[in-house]
DNA sequence: TTTGCTTTTGACATTTTTGTCAAATACTAT
DNA sequence: ATAGTATTTGACAAAAATGTCAAAAGCAAA
């Protein structure tokens, strides 16, 4: 009798960082699986050993990929924190999170297109969209916000995720080399604080 | 002598507009020639006749888009009219044209991710990036504005870009029907009109 | 209607990518 | 060391997609 050895775990965990790598950068339709293989440093009927197929591999990572939106996601239901905090306190978590791994953002986005019901599983399981959402809403009954809060709301995405998933057309944009980007990004969660305060907190007073 | 009949022209007009359809839902990797050729109503050999191979296909159909985009992208060298006013401007056309064609900013993002060098020559044919950015340091060093220049740069491609790129992510966040989606997207305009007014305006007053 | 061209079509070839299999190798417990 | 299992490998098969070609069909002018 063998237990699955450690290794095996390891091998899987190499072979699937490689798919990542591979899958966020080319699409599902772009892969190669020979690439993966090269960049996991196996050969590619390995690759069919451990995931049958490709879209076996694809489904793997994702799954993956799942639980590590849900970490990069975090969501406490204080609900009676004002609309700033909540919103400042999304932002640094999320951040913290993303900087790691800004190519999953485009990925995301691309899945929405690609695979709308399996994300609305990851959005409904979350209650992290509708809970501010409803921070915006709050605020606007309070008197506190002027506005429309699903626009508030979009803008608030926008100006968060976004810069992640654009990470390439921004580089391009802004002729800068990937650390440039980093170090902006780096920059940008203050920012975005500063932001935060300015603009949903100012509407009221214009 | 035989004149390339108004007739060839059309063929490709159907041909492009079919692949451009196809090419903006799949990707370069995962379009394939015969959906494009069903699609366009006619044998797959034909495309090869019009265009000699995928690859062309694409540069065709995708010189049309760079065309499109720079439609889309309006650029007027009035050096000195206020951050304000060129920022409003920009979003007024640009927004007229996105809303009749969301798919193409969420293409546009992995075309910068797959095959940056091609969106370069993109950017690089067109000022206007360079244009923008360097109204938003122009109007910092006048004393208008405070803050980063590439930083306001991506908060304002983010919230006018952002929201067409994401535009399933969006209907799912909102869950709301296509119709909803851009029923928001109409009024978005005006709102993105009163965000710059305000932001990008307010930030000295602070 | 014939000539000379363009366009379409289907059969076929090629290439690319994926998937299978069995033999070789490595590993582990006895 | 050996048996038994896990893993790797390379040769091969199959599938999917692209590309070529020549013959057929269409069309317009003489």
């Amino acid at each position: 009798m063998i237990i699955p050895t450690a290794n095996r775990k390891e091998t899987e965990a190499i072979i699937k960082q490689a798919a990542r790598k591979v899958f966020l950068q080319k699409g599902l339709a772009g892969a190669r699986l020979q690439e993966i293989a090269d960049e996991a440093g196996i050969g590619r009927t390995s690759l069919h050993y451990y995931y049958r197929n490709k879209e076996k591999l694809f489904n793997a990572v994702f799954s993956d990929n799942f639980l590590e939106i849900k970490r990069r996601i975090p969501y406490q239901q204080e609900e009676d924190l004002p609309l700033e905090d909540i919103l400042i306190q999304f932002t640094k978590e999320y951040f913290s999170n993303a900087i790691k791994n800004p190519e999953l953002d485009l990925f995301l986005l691309n899945e929405f297109c690609a695979r709308p019901e399996s994300m609305l599983n990851l959005i409904k399981g979350h209650e992290v969209t509708q809970f501010i959402l409803q921070a915006f809403e709050k605020s606007i009954q309070k008197g506190k916000l002027k506005g429309n809060a699903q626009q508030h709301f979009i803008t608030f995405i926008s100006v968060t995720f976004f810069p992640f998933a654009a990470k390439n057309m921004i580089q391009q944009m802004l002729q800068c080399s990937e650390e440039d980007y980093l170090q902006y990004m780096q920059s940008r969660e203050d920012y975005i604080v500063g932001f935060i305060e300015q603009y949903f907190n100012t509407q009221i007073k214009k």
